[in-house]
RNA sequence: GGGCGUAUAACUCAGCGGCUAGAGUGCAGUCCUCACACGACUGAAGUCACAAGUUCGAAUCUUGUUACGCCCACCA
């Protein structure tokens, strides 16, 4: 009886029902107490803004090749899946959809605003969390967390009140970067510079008592209503005289202070600059410096406000126009210079952002970025693959500024900081609204009356803790004390900042230690075109689509087979309107292949399992066997030395070329005609059994549901288990040298093919016979032991083999490989012309190499210097080449 | 202004001191062989961007040049 089996994979029936049966088995739910070492790495959250695209694909399958090879090693493996909140993301959507319903979140009120929030929330999760599922990770869903769920909660408001009591989180008045489209502040990194073609204006303000006047320069004119100051080079020789005196600002008529600065470029401009503290950064440093009054021009909302004189009320822009226009007709615009800039924008909000001076919180990093530079450079930790984006990270923790953590929004963590109305003293930090009542009646007594502070937290505050919260932080959890550090971080390179130093850094204050061990960083996935995805581009692929289109399993081999040196942006090519992938197809083919040899090898097994038909003896093994046998060990070893260096890439093309190359096209073939003969049946049967066993559990970190399917059809297994939890070969049980015998054979069938192919003979067609000559007697009885193989590879009646070149050479198609001279005698006669052309070339071919090797050992240094073994090597070389060029040659002559 | 990456077959990419520089796709030829036409076999296809250097030996290391791409930075 044989099994039977359709002759395509239908990966459409497989994933699904091997992904429920994962889950509901529990096979990635480690207990914290299970034994072995522990793999722990936590999902990178997904915004919860969406769905998933092919970056999170990569960026997730990656680490679980790795997950699931480690689990299979014997590792006691933690997977945390999770979502982010992504406070400014979700927020900016919600405002939109109520600009479209004609209100606001002003109108809405907070409560309401909330809950719409948690609304989307919800839906954009179970979207996601779909998608994740339908990748296929092996991911433990009965840990999931949220960024915003009540124990991740707890952990951002014990950091938060830790911090605050140090006096690593403080509130002040700072300029922050202030997007007016969303009314909040805005963290650095959430600023993108865009190239702007704006005007350079020259201002003239005269100096105070003296006939002189300084010209200024500046893109922004609007802000010289708050201007408080001039400043100069002390060392500029233009100027050096003036520091110290006083100028009168245009249209505000108040009389400000010229300084010197160093931080005034000579060169640039007139080199002199005038100073608006409240509304530039380089100004506010200068204004600090020496002491110049700050003054605000600005609304939240981008208007200006009561200290704008005659422009108060109007929106920024308004104002620069009017102010331009003012000076032009009052003859201090000196010029106007067209002048291509950077202007910053809001990420999130689309618009330029302005610095704005208002009451933020923030939180000193630079003791917490000096621990973690310090495990960097000392105990390299955490170790970045590739290594070059360790400096990129080491770069960044030197530059480090107050973090500015507070939002104007609603949907996020609220800050827990209790406001004493009507009194200034410093807010009440606490961990709810009782406790806080309490502490200031102790304080200042019965009567008071508390606020709590409007402002949400910045969402990479959340995610900072992620590597411990997830385990159940500031709990000492079972799970915690098991599984931290962890072993592993995957991500993008656009979020070392945002993220990665972010979370060392917390980690280092909080469990004193970094939160994993190696940061793996995955490139950006580039459509055909070789642009970055985005969503404002349009031009990102749905990784759903192409899911639906070749399985995952064959997305999945495709995303990593395609990273090679880790880090490098991956491409995928697609056909938008076909929704066709080349390379996704290629995967989707080899998944077939496997699926197909399987099926051959299940046919053959009657219906016994591998351990019924038990393991392959070697004494029993012909040579085929011992030749598969080994090469699986070999790919086995080469494997694991790959995936320990997280050469992903590199080791599913290693892989492909066993399975397909060796296990199919060498060993299956010469498989058929053994399992027709009783005697070699057996043996057969145990090894194509034991090879296909192997070879899918090196498989099923790239394809587990394939891997599965055709584990479980082989196995039967009695009981519900996996072969995600069956060991990973590691090659090492039976080291054997892979026969060369084998490579000999295999080159004569290549050369008795590519002579058919010259001679026009069909596929199926046999040929009567084949000559063998070879010179050397080993090499002979080596033949002699193949020529059974040689037989049927080569579909080739009979066999000759001899010492010398015999017979007519215009009645046969001759090739040469090695030292042996490979003759196909033929019915009719050969286009003489048209083989001698071939020869001819294979001899020139030959002739440039032999010139090489005699050039490089006629070179006494090369003699000298190069190792013995290599001389040796080329030595060996050309002596074959020679004989070879021999046999071309006399074949070549007895053609004419 | 600093820093990083990439340039190899028509296309997408491997190889990163010593194999006759490889794969997949595409192309050409022969075949629907009882696992697979999502397949088998065979073939054609390359000044390894350019230049100089180091070395016995360079696609591979160094320097420079060119082209493309990215990151960081307070020249108003």
């Amino acid at each position: 009886m044989t099994r039977t089996l359709p002759s395509q994979y239908d990966p459409f029936d497989a994933e699904p029902r091997w992904q429920r049966f994962w889950e509901e088995h529990r096979f990635y739910t480690p207990a914290a107490d299970d034994p072995g070492e522990p793999f722990s790495i936590v999902l990178p959250p997904p915004n919860v803004t969406g769905s998933l695209h092919m970056g999170h694909a990569l960026c997730f399958t990656l680490p679980d090749v790795v997950v699931r090879y480690k689990r299979m090693k014997g590792f006691k493996t933690l997977w945390i899946p999770g979502t982010d909140h992504a406070s400014i993301a979700v927020h900016t959507l919600i405002e939109k959809a109520l600009r479209k319903e004609g209100t606001s979140r002003f109108g809405l009120g907070r409560e309401k605003f909330l809950e719409r929030a948690w609304a989307w929330k919800d839906q954009s999760h179970g979207e996601i969390t779909g998608q994740l599922r339908r990748l296929g990770l092996s991911l433990d869903w009965t840990r999931e967390c949220f960024t915003l769920d009540e124990q991740r909660s707890r952990a951002v408001v014990t950091v938060f009140i830790d911090l605050f009591k140090k006096g690593l989180i403080y509130r002040g008045k700072y300029l922050v970067n202030w997007c007016t489209a969303s009314q909040t502040a805005v963290s650095d990194l959430e600023v993108d510079e865009k190239e702007v073609k704006g005007h350079l204006w020259h201002l003239r303000y005269p100096v105070i008592g003296s006939e002189e006047s300084l010209v200024v320069a500046t893109t922004r004119p609007e802000t010289m209503l708050g201007d408080t100051g001039i400043a100069v080079n002390p060392a500029d020789p233009r100027y050096r005289h003036l520091i110290g005196r006083e100028v009168l600002l245009p249209i505000m008529n108040r009389q400000i202070p010229i300084v010197g600065d160093p931080a005034v470029e000579m060169d640039f401009g007139s080199g002199a600059v005038k100073v608006t503290p409240a509304h530039d950064q380089n100004d506010f440093e200068i204004g600090e410096r020496h002491h110049l009054q700050l003054i605000n021009l600005l609304n939240p909302d981008g208007t200006y406000n009561e200290n704008a004189g005659p422009f108060a009320g109007q929106d920024r822009f308004d104002v620069r126009k009017g102010v331009v226009q003012l000076a032009e007709e009052a003859g201090w615009l000196v010029k106007t210079e067209d002048y291509t800039h950077n202007v910053p924008y809001s990420e999130r909000g689309g618009v330029p952002v302005e610095p704005y001076l208002s009451d933020q919180w923030f939180m000193n990093v630079s003791g917490m970025a000096e621990r973690a530079l310090k495990a960097f450079d000392e105990e390299q930790l955490p170790t970045f693959v590739p290594e070059r984006w360790g400096k990129v990270y080491r770069d960044w923790l030197i530059r480090l500024r107050p973090w500015c953590i507070s939002r104007q929004l609603w949907w996020g963590h609220r800050i827990p900081a209790w406001h004493v109305v009507g009194q200034s003293v410093p807010p009440i930090v606490t961990t709810d609204e009782i406790s806080a009542y309490a502490e200031a009646h102790k304080l200042y007594g019965p009567d008071v009356k508390l606020e709590r502070d409007e402002d949400v937290l910045d969402t990479w505050f959340s995610s900072g803790l992620w590597p411990f919260s997830t385990l159940g932080w500031p709990d000492q959890t079972e799970d915690f004390k098991a599984f931290y550090p962890n072993s592993l971080m995957s991500t993008g390179f656009d979020i070392i900042f945002f993220w990665v130093a972010r979370m060392t850094m917390l980690s280092g204050e909080f469990t004193g230690q970094s939160p994993f061990h190696t940061v793996y960083i995955n490139g950006l996935v580039r459509d055909e075109k070789g642009q970055k995805m985005s969503k404002s581009k349009g031009n990102g692929i749905d990784p759903i689509e192409l899911m639906d289109r070749y399985g995952t399993d064959a997305l999945r081999y495709t995303l990593v087979r395609e990273v090679t040196g880790a880090g490098q942006d991956v491409r995928i090519d697609y056909n938008r309107a076909k929704k066709e992938s080349n390379a996704v197809d290629a995967s989707k083919r080899f998944a077939n292949k496997i699926w197909n040899a399987s099926r051959f090898v299940l046919m053959k097994l009657d219906d016994l399992t591998p351990v019924q038909l038990g393991a392959p003896e070697p004494e029993h093994l012909d040579l085929p066997a011992r030749w598969i046998l080994a090469r699986l060990d070999e790919t086995s070893r080469e494997l694991n030395t790959l995936l320990d260096r997280y050469a992903l890439g590199e080791a599913a093309r290693t892989l492909y070329e066993f399975i397909w190359d060796d296990f199919c096209d060498w060993y299956v073939e010469l498989a058929k005609p053994r399992l027709e003969e009783a005697s070699t049946r057996r043996v057969t049967q145990q090894v194509l059994a034991y090879v296909l066993d192997h070879l899918l559990r090196l498989l099923h970190p790239w394809m587990p549901h394939l891997s599965e399917e055709i584990w479980q059809l082989l196995h039967q297994p009695q009981q519900a288990t996996s072969i995600s939890i069956q060991p990973y070969p590691s090659g090492e049980a039976t080291p054997q040298t892979v026969p060369a015998t084998f490579a000999l054979m295999q080159q004569v069938v290549r050369t008795i093919r590519n002579l058919r192919a010259f001679a026009q003979v069909p596929p199926l067609q046999s040929v009567p016979e084949v000559l063998l000559h070879s010179a050397n007697p080993e090499e002979r009885t080596a033949l002699e032991s193949t020529r059974d193989y040689i037989l049927y590879l080569g579909r080739v009646e009979a066999l000759h083999l001899s010492e010398q070149t015999e017979g007519d050479l215009k009645r046969v198609a001759a090739g040469v490989t090695g030292t042996v001279q490979v003759l196909l005698p033929l019915a009719g006669l050969v286009d003489v012309e048209e083989l001698s052309t071939k020869l001819g070339r294979s001899l020139d071919k030959l002739k440039s190499e032999t010139a090489t090797l005699q050039g490089r050992l006629e070179n006494a240094d090369y003699i000298q210097r190069a190792p013995a073994e290599k001389v040796a090597e080329t030595r060996t070389k050309l002596t074959e080449l020679e004989a070879q060029a021999a046999l071309l040659q006399e074949q070549l002559a007895r053609l004419v």
